[in-house]
DNA sequence: TCAATGAGCTAATACGTATTAGTCCGGTGT
DNA sequence: ACACCGGACTAATACGTATTAGCTCATTGA
């Protein structure tokens, strides 16, 4: 094997091209407002092209305080053992936009592990010039103490936390969400029924905030566990329901519990039930989320703070509506 | 907003608690070659507590020349439009191992784009302490200048360029390829025919080199593209045809074309002929490509010649065969 | 003839940490 | 009284590049 030779530094250009240090970083740094005799330039590029130089990107970054190197955090596995990664069109974006606009990417491990591996490796995110945050939980310690310090970052989804400190980019749903309902009560559906998860989220407030702001009198359902009791959608009949809004998720526990119960009570959409998801797979009734775009408006929006340091900016973003197959005017209507 | 505070330095605290920097260094570095009272320690540690310090990575990579960062090139995206993506198991793997050892990853962008992205790409590598390189292709010039400088690389795949001096970890398709057809010999099949993709690729020429060393006298097939002619397959069974072996790629292009010429032409597996994929998807007979094994491995290689910058290894992983339910014995046989 | 000018370059320093070769000092042994 | 030692710490330097202030020298203008 070669033996492990050094690289080339800017001393050893120098040293050859009878010129200090400082002549190479002005030339190969393409420092234009310090002059160099188009000679020596010349002679310091032949010689860096002889030795092959190539500049060493860690101590570029020490001394101009910036690497072209975006953080990602995704409290868990950038790529899950999981093939159907619902927040893969996410990640696409981020890349696309990333490569766009020349900025690598470090992708932090152990952001799925244990609290104390997590919060290491919050830390060693000021490693990269900014870093793009993603996923449901906010650690408010160590993410307000990032903030605090100025350290440039961006969540992927409406952050109201930190009072409000955090840039992020988000999908608007409650607009979204409260269009799809109108076209229900446009439709002339006027006993409707929104099953939302369990969990308490700032997406999933959002939905049910336009929901109701459309259509006020829906009922909520919360579900509990994975499964939809049949009871419950018998119930609905009973009650005169023509249509059910589902909450979207990464997951799509919610959708897919619905489906199964109505597969089970034996009711079929549009004509039995309408079904509208806030949120959900691509072609099904209701809004798309625009993951790939937000992957690419959140790295825009984080480049832009690493240059400019501007005030935080929130960032909503529309979600397309999806006319699909699932939705039809009530039965009786 | 916050005014952008500058995050506190060893200095800071050396200050305030009255010892010089290096102090700071030794103690917050957990160096214990050099000696410290106690108590000295210990207020460095609160002064450090208090002010919320986070040691800047960047310089301590400089200082140490290590920074635990692992490149990551592909060659096209990481995170591709494409929802199905066949080395996502490989990138899988390669996440988890570096998590296991404390290693980052840095994504290099670009990786796809023209030839000039791509060797600027190429450059940035070294930003990390070693990368894994992650294709079918080898550009020499820019890859043989890392070698040569003994920057640590590993190719994911066999890779005999370079006079043998690229580390890599790949499959042994030659043993898998073996092992297939003389399950299919032992079973009674004596006319057998090989389907390959159409370009050059070691791994291609692995799996002929392993069918043709267990069966010398299989046909070889070379697809011409996409599509594979019905009369091709009419022929096979005009000449005693019994088993039909196909290369397995990322694409599956070969599996699907063979498939449909068999459809197409009647035939069932394994009735009417034997199918086995070199490498194929999942529960298909042949064998598997142990995708996530060799992504871990290729992290824990790297991170050795990182450490110890041992003499080049390459290491071949063991492909697990598949039994599967599309081989069994000839029809004749 | 001398100050002013500007081109062309360099010395010095910053970036933040790690490491090595000491220095200083109090105690011990003789 | 002096060498010696070990504990506790620091000064100095390295890592590789970017930037800024300023130096030198030749030319110009009066």
């Amino acid at each position: 094997m070669t033996t492990r030779r050094r690289m080339p530094r800017q001393a050893d250009i120098a040293r050859l091209a009878g010129v200090s240090q400082a002549a190479v970083s002005v030339v190969l740094g393409g420092n234009r407002t310090v002059r160099m005799a188009e000679s020596t330039r010349r002679r310091i590029l032949e010689v860096a092209e002889e030795l092959g130089y190539v500049p060493h990107p860690v101590a570029t970054r020490l001394a101009r305080s910036r690497s072209n190197l975006l953080g990602l955090y995704t409290f868990r596995a950038a790529f899950p053992t999981d093939e159907a990664d619902a927040y893969h069109p996410i990640l696409s974006g981020v890349e696309e936009e990333a490569a766009a606009l020349g900025q690598d990417l470090i992708l932090f491990t152990g952001t799925g592990g244990p609290q104390a591996a997590q919060e290491a490796a919050i830390r060693r995110t000021r490693m990269a010039d900014g870093c793009l945050f993603f996923g449901r939980h906010v650690p408010e310690d160590p993410v307000s103490r990032l903030v605090d310090a100025g350290f440039p970052l961006v969540y992927i989804g409406r952050r109201p936390e930190l009072g409000g400190r955090i840039p992020f980019v988000g999908a608007d749903y409650v607009s979204a969400s409260a269009q799809v309902l109108q076209r229900l009560l446009g439709l002339g559906h006027r006993e409707i029924r929104y099953v939302r998860e369990p969990d308490v989220a700032p997406s999933s407030e959002d939905r049910q905030l336009g929901v109701l702001r459309a259509a006020p009198r829906t009922g909520i359902v919360r579900l509990e566990g994975a499964q939809l009791p049949v009871a419950t959608v018998r119930g609905w009949l009973a009650e005169g329901v023509t249509a059910v809004v589902v909450e979207g998720t990464d997951t799509g526990t919610a959708y897919r519990s619905v489906r199964a119960a109505l597969d089970a009570a034996g009711l079929s959409t549009p004509d039995d039930l309408s079904l509208a998801v806030l949120g959900g797979p691509p072609g099904v009734s209701g809004f798309e989320v625009p993951m790939r775009e937000m992957g690419r408006r959140a790295v825009r929006l984080l480049v832009d703070l690493v240059t400019a340091a501007k005030s935080t900016p929130q960032q909503l973003l529309r979600c397309p509506s999806v006319a699909g197959s699932q939705v039809g005017p009530p039965r009786s209507g």
